[in-house]
DNA sequence: AATTTCCACAACCGCCAGTGG
DNA sequence: CCCACTGGCGGTTGTGGAAAT
């Protein structure tokens, strides 16, 4: 049984919108609002898939959309944000404001690609000897959530009092969990008291480093400042009796920041 | 001026995750 | 647990306009 699907392609129009269906669409969601995107066609008197509805909304009709000239500074940060975050266009567009992730895609593709390609073959986490997982992919510095293990851990300047084993589950089993030498309390796991220690999570899936994220400044003031990252270390550590953790909580830490702030836009 | 090539970007497609029955 | 529905995401394609020949 095969997927139905998301609408019948018979007799609907495709292809560029007019600015009457522009009209008729933007007109049925101020009415109605968004969502319930499969019957809004019928139900607007539009010709067109519910998807196609959807995705005119986002990424054309919004109120909010900010169009073209993305500025200097605005590429700078998708350049940074791509290194870290790899191809996740949506989470990239949602800390610009007023773009669309299909606009940051297409950018990407016709512009800043092959800008990073020509202007960057430099560092890697490979060149890194506690690097210990095979790199797949050369080309980019990116995180990417579903193959998220944690592999290792640095501490910046540590304080002598704040050297201490550490373990961090890697994987789902036991077998999988790494213990970082050193010196340190006694069940082997690790806390972050405010402002105690210039500690960074290593994430070296292949992808990215993000201690070499932040030490070469890569990352823009207030977007992944210090306090954030300290933040999200003490929710995913502060916690002994649950110190595991994989890069599944940076991801989420970064999102969830971001619903905050759209919240706090509101 | 006509034709070809290149580029930008709007739109489409297929897949996936979350959710509710 | 299974299935269908829905929304969302990222990759890819199609097309119109600009630039080059």
């Amino acid at each position: 049984m095969g997927r139905r699907p998301c609408c019948s392609k018979e007799g609907l129009n495709r292809g560029a919108w007019t600015a009457h269906e522009d009209k008729i669409l933007k007109e049925y969601i101020k009415v109605h609002g968004e969502g319930r995107w499969r019957n809004l066609p019928k139900r607007a008197g539009l010709k067109r898939c519910g998807k196609s509805c959807r995705l005119r909304w986002l990424n054309y009709l919004r109120p909010d959309i900010k169009r073209g000239n993305i500025s200097s500074d605005e590429e700078e940060l998708i350049i940074r944000l791509h290194k870290l975050l790899g191809n996740r266009w949506s989470l990239i567009a949602g800390r610009l404001p007023g773009r669309t992730d299909n606009e940051i895609k297409n950018y990407w593709n016709t512009n800043l690609g092959k800008k990073v390609k020509d202007g960057n073959q430099s560092s890697s986490c490979s060149q890194n000897p506690m690097a210990t997982v095979p790199i797949p992919r050369q080309d980019s510095n990116v995180v990417r959530a579903k193959a998220s293990k944690c592999s290792k851990v640095v501490f910046i300047n540590p304080k002598p009092q704040m050297q201490m084993q550490m373990q961090m589950q890697i994987g789902n089993t036991e077998a999988e969990t790494a213990v970082m030498e050193g010196s340190g309390n006694d069940n082997g796991f690790v806390s972050f008291p405010n402002g105690e220690t210039d500690m960074l999570i290593d994430f070296n899936v292949g992808d990215v480093c993000l201690s070499e994220l932040l030490n070469e400044e890569l990352l823009p003031d207030g977007m992944f400042s210090d306090e954030l990252l300290k933040e999200w270390a003490q929710t995913n550590f502060a916690d002994q009796d649950n110190a595991s953790t994989n890069l599944h909580s940076l991801i989420s830490f970064l999102e969830s920041t971001e619903e905050t702030q759209t919240l706090g836009q509101s």
